[in-house]
DNA sequence: GTGAAAGCGCTAACAA
DNA sequence: TTGTTAGCGCTTTCAC
């Protein structure tokens, strides 16, 4: 293995040199730099990372905590995980991975050993039982997600009742009275994320000003599940020409039911999904969607992080403004209402 | 910050006894080792990560090599990173997640800098150009897929060949003749990866041994592709009554466009999917399938590499045995053929 | 069964 | 602009 102190040899200057010339941190004259890139370049050099973690006491690692459920929402977080990767590195950190399983102690353990610099927590529940655990470290954070009480921590998410808001509007505008949401599991309203329930409300509290009626249905993501809640849904509310989808899975086997059932994409029904902008583009119509913008999410979240790393930014809440995109999949209400 | 210093101290004992106490690597007297506790746990003492790695030359970190392309294959490889992390941790193992977007070179940067202790390369090419650094680095490795030339290196992956064979046997076994391949998208193919490649070789080879029928049809997961595909295979193949499908995406839309078309499954058409269990299960109907085990092969790839870092292994080439389990959308072959 | 002490390879004062 | 040097906190050999 090659040391810095061997580098320095080769090149004939000192340690503090080479480390300088690394770390860019002291003006080094021209020659003397390329006489020890050169040197190391030679040799191969690569700096021990926990020499310098120790050293410096910085490990140039950000911890990314990962939901506890591996099966929901999946696409979304894979985005965002790769995309916290990518920016992560444009700022010389790399991401360590924590899966949910270890709980609230996985924070305590890299944080406390000094493996990691900073988290970023995502799926983040109302009530979260990371967050004391994070106060108390001093550690930077972020978290993905809105919990009930963010004090002091730095969130950033979608702002969901905004989204909720603009489907009631865009729906209500094409003359829609009548409309349905289809909403998550009941498990991810039970696990209190509130992402969720943000929607919802922010969609019902428009819908009142708009004189929207409102049915709203959590729903699995099965292709039985959709088959049920649309049946009730129709029964319950025969005039519903709109609907509101915040769930992936629900979304093809929404569509292949009411195709199924002989009710025509927009023209009988429109349908609105909140989603990731790949979701909305695959399926077999182009959906009018509110994108949910993970890598933009990812990319502030890692911004935020790095400049509270260098000590630059307080904690604050960060709710990015979410954009309707009307496509193929909502039109006009139907005449006869 | 509490150093390990400080714990002797409080405990009245040395700095050696306090790691070795940690450690387990020699025998200490259960009073001893009964205050040393009690001190850690008052004092709140956490071994810190650099110091450690700096000591011991291990960081005990593995890195994670994840595929180039986020949207591709997606379920899966987010199933194996999460299990791949899990089974880690169960051995002390933090992991370090990094993107395809670094290329070769963060091979170089993670094992030279002693920042992971051991790699695992997920989506490898048949040639892949990671595989001469990692040779070069000799470093434990193990690869999640099947290079043209493993040559000592370590490699777990489903044994594609024997998967597109038991699909073949499976329908043979029906009363099928005439059997259509719907393959993963055509990039895929032209990436080299090998696994789809491997899967329509041993479905050719059994086919050919049972008398079967065969078109392979790559085709991206769109629902305008796949309908354009079918509307193909219908044409050139009247007489088709099997699918295997090789690509999730592809799925929804062909059960959809078949029951459009008043196929009905199994009746009509027979469908054998190659997905992950949960694809298999979801869906409008419970699918024919030939699971990947997604799961299984994170868990191989974590012992083995856990061996191989411990000293204990070689390089080798482990293929798990695929499983065919019937469900609801095969049966047998239509009679008048 | 326990302690003392020599590093591990690097960073960052302090000096010049 | 560069060199000298004292640690960073831990592991592990050697000694008892």
């Amino acid at each position: 293995m090659v040391t810095l102190a061997e580098v320095a040899q080769h090149a004939g200057v000192s340690a503090s040199t080479v480390s300088y010339v690394l770390s860019g941190k002291r003006t080094i004259s021209a020659v003397t730099k390329q006489r020890v890139e050169r040197s190391i370049q030679e040799l191969g050099y690569h700096p021990n990372a926990g020499a310098r973690a120790l050293a410096s006491s910085r490990s140039n690692i950000i911890a990314l905590m990962m939901p506890l459920r591996t099966d929901m929402y999946v696409p979304v977080m894979m985005e965002i995980a790769i995309a916290v990767a990518t920016h992560a590195r444009e700022h010389g950190f790399d991401v360590l991975m924590l899966t949910g399983e270890e709980g609230p102690a996985a924070v305590q353990r890299v944080v406390g050993s000094g493996l990691a610099d900073a988290i970023i927590l995502m799926d983040v529940e109302l009530d979260d039982a990371r967050l004391p655990l994070l106060r108390a470290s001093g550690r930077p954070a972020v978290l993905i997600g809105l919990p009930a009480e963010p004090g002091g921590l730095t969130c950033v998410d979608l702002d969901f009742a905004e989204a909720g808001a603009l489907c009631a509007t865009h729906l209500a505008g094409l003359g829609h009275r009548d409309i349905v949401v289809i909403g998550e599991a009941p498990a991810v309203y039970e696990r209190k994320t509130g992402f969720a329930e943000r929607t919802i409300e922010g969609l019902r509290g428009r819908a009142q000003e708009l004189g929207l009626r409102v049915l709203h249905r959590p729903c699995e993501g099965s292709y039985a599940a959709v088959a049920g809640a649309l049946g009730q849904v129709f029964t319950e509310r025969p005039g519903v020409t709109g609907f509101v989808v915040q769930n992936e899975q629900a979304l093809e086997p929404l569509l292949s039911l009411l195709r199924q059932d002989r009710r025509a994409i927009p023209e009988d029904i429109s349908v609105v999904a909140v989603c990731p902008e790949q979701v909305a583009l695959q399926g077999s119509i182009r959906l009018t969607s509110v994108t949910i913008p993970a890598r933009e999410m990812a990319r502030q979240a890692v911004e935020r992080l790095v400049a509270k790393i260098a000590g630059e930014s307080q904690g604050e809440v960060f709710l990015l403004e979410p954009e309707l995109v009307a496509r193929a999949s909502s039109g006009p209400a139907p005449a006869g209402g």
